[in-house]
DNA sequence: TTAGGGTTTGACAGCGCTGTCATTCTCGAT
DNA sequence: ATCGAGAATGACAGCGCTGTCAAACCCTAA
């Protein structure tokens, strides 16, 4: 056990090579012997080699650092994409910096991207990952693109051209999330939409007519709802749409968990039991979706995987010089008891 | 505007100073003549001048990096953690690297210390910061004294000397919500306790006990029931304590939220209202308490001043070469209709 | 006036690594 | 045996900054 850390100097006396040669073996360059290779990398895990980031970067002018910059209320979506980012960087050898950020003025595409510009001027990352809403605005993505850092958009709402984005498809994900209500009977299902803002409204929304529509289901207004993705606005709906104890839908769709634990909340108020008169799901499969009893039906997002993958097309190099496209995620349907009809 | 980074070279030669003096003005040193200050410091603020991290680090071995080191099942703590940590870090132009662990074997102490030691010898940092339950690992707090890394524990149980930890007064705070309950005109309390293996959990008893014995109350075993911090240890702790419908405690005190809300759950389903005829405060402020109806009265832990002070004593050089200490920060009793006598 | 002490400044090496380019080696084709 | 192309290796500078140490400067006291 030596005390002090191991330098490539070290290694290459050692193994009886040049410091250059213990570079490319380690850094898996082309054009070293096989033999030479075994050798160096003996030595290396034999001395405990592990190269020194700051040297590192000095010398490549890369920082091996990407940053994750997000302006998110929900510490818990944050926390996922955070973790599959982290597994992605570890895997390459990157370390991650999670940059929160508090946007001055939403709408003001200009100091947007000023605070961004700040931000990265003051740590230079090889790469940028943009969540919700930043994913959508486009001040902070002309700021990236000038500054030439490469970036990849979580969940944009737009179709991108050009840009690297992951993201899921919500549509289909609400739509097929509509047909298993559908298969279970129901035939008249009320829609709680989310905030008028948020670019997953619409396309949640879009995926519910769809199915409803392919199945010769009519949609009626008065059914649909308007929320803002909170548990009070979840309330709110449910209480509109069980007004009527004898004549309500028979089953609510509500455009995210909260929501959906409002109604859930409802119900358990007015006296109508869920599943059994009611059935309720939601979208996102937070924590939430298991602690409620009945527990929720829901729509497990790849927020891990999003992360993971934001990353990988960032500093993977056999990914690099690809051409940038958007992929989409799988999601999951969660079938618990909120909208399972027990067979009796 | 220059199109390329500007450097302390530059800096120096436009101010018509050394790169060193350069170097002092920046880093705050002193001995330099305020003229010479101002000067450098304005052609640094018109080139926008910002060091590089790399070149920093590696000519003054350090990294300007602190790690977070977790392993903790709830994200919503360690997003709070973070949240304050690069906060503090922000302030004294560190960046945070939150380094999520999967600790091979509770209990086994060596090879806890050698993942950490693994870790650690990838990422040279200037300073570590443990989460519960790592803040107990004495493999893991050994690892990073021989390794003479910095570190400071969040919320470690035991009271260690010559240690920098930051935790809250868990016991302070259970005794305080205990006097409330009892100011509220309670005289027979339930009390739910957390999971055994959890530091929190005996300190919290022991707060509740202090302040009954206080108040010359007695505390009944059978209304003393142990949980597990989970929602579920919750219900079914409440439907011990609330057996009995004529004659049951007229306030739950549990250990955490995720437990108070199991008890709001079972009493909605009894049809005992809250608070009327039950109060109940739980423990942790988590968002679920300002979810439930009604809302939960409960302590909200400093989490995020944790999170800043950790680093604050890592890095603040003001608070360098002070003595290793163990500092407690302020709790806050969030009074919240679950547990509040209305006025009639 | 000058010595002595503190304050302010600068020259320079070097942190550990990689990029560039030169050099040496290897081996099949002639 | 000889040549040449490509593979394998190495020498060296330098990335941007700070630590060290020496030099220059300024002031006060004698």
């Amino acid at each position: 056990m030596r005390a002090m850390k191991a330098t490539i100097t070290d290694v290459a006396k050692i193994a009886g090579v040049s410091m250059k040669t213990v570079s490319r073996v380690l850094n898996n360059e082309p054009n070293v012997a096989a033999k030479t290779r075994e050798k160096v990398l003996a030595v290396a895990a034999d001395l405990r080699y592990s190269p020194n980031l700051a040297a590192k970067g000095l010398a490549s002018s890369k920082s091996y650092l990407v940053a994750l910059v997000y302006d998110n209320p929900s510490p818990y979506y944050i926390a996922k994409i955070q973790s599959g980012a982290i597994d992605a960087c570890r895997k390459f050898g990157y370390h991650l910096v999670p940059e929160p950020l508090q946007l001055p003025d939403v709408g003001d595409e200009e100091s947007q991207a000023e605070t961004v510009r700040h931000l990265l001027h003051r740590l230079p990352v090889d790469g940028v990952i943009l969540t919700p809403p930043l994913s959508d605005s486009p001040g902070v993505i002309k700021a990236l693109e000038t500054m030439k850092i490469p970036f990849v958009l979580i969940a944009p709402s737009g179709r991108e051209n050009g840009i690297n984005a992951v993201k899921m498809d919500d549509i289909q994900a609400a739509r097929e999330m509509t047909e298993f209500l559908i298969a279970q009977g129901h035939t008249s299902i009320g829609f709680i939409k989310g905030h008028p803002e948020h670019s997953a409204t619409a396309l949640r929304y879009e995926g519910f007519r769809d199915a409803m529509a392919n199945a010769r289901l009519t949609v009626h207004s008065h059914e649909v709802i308007q929320g803002d993705f909170s548990f009070r606005s979840g309330v709110n709906a449910a209480e509109a749409l069980l007004a009527d104890k004898s004549s309500h839908p028979s089953a609510i769709f509500a455009s995210n968990d909260d929501m959906a634990a409002g109604v859930v909340s409802v119900a358990s108020r007015l006296g109508i039991l869920v599943p059994d008169e009611l059935s309720v799901c939601g979208f996102d499969d937070t924590p939430l979706a298991k602690i409620l009893f009945p527990q929720l039906t829901t729509v497990q997002q790849p927020i891990y995987e999003m992360g993971f993958h934001a990353v990988k097309t960032l500093v993977d190099p056999t990914q690099k010089s690809k051409p940038a496209e958007t992929r989409n995620l799988d999601f999951k349907l969660v079938v618990r008891d909120s909208a399972l009809i027990q067979s009796r």
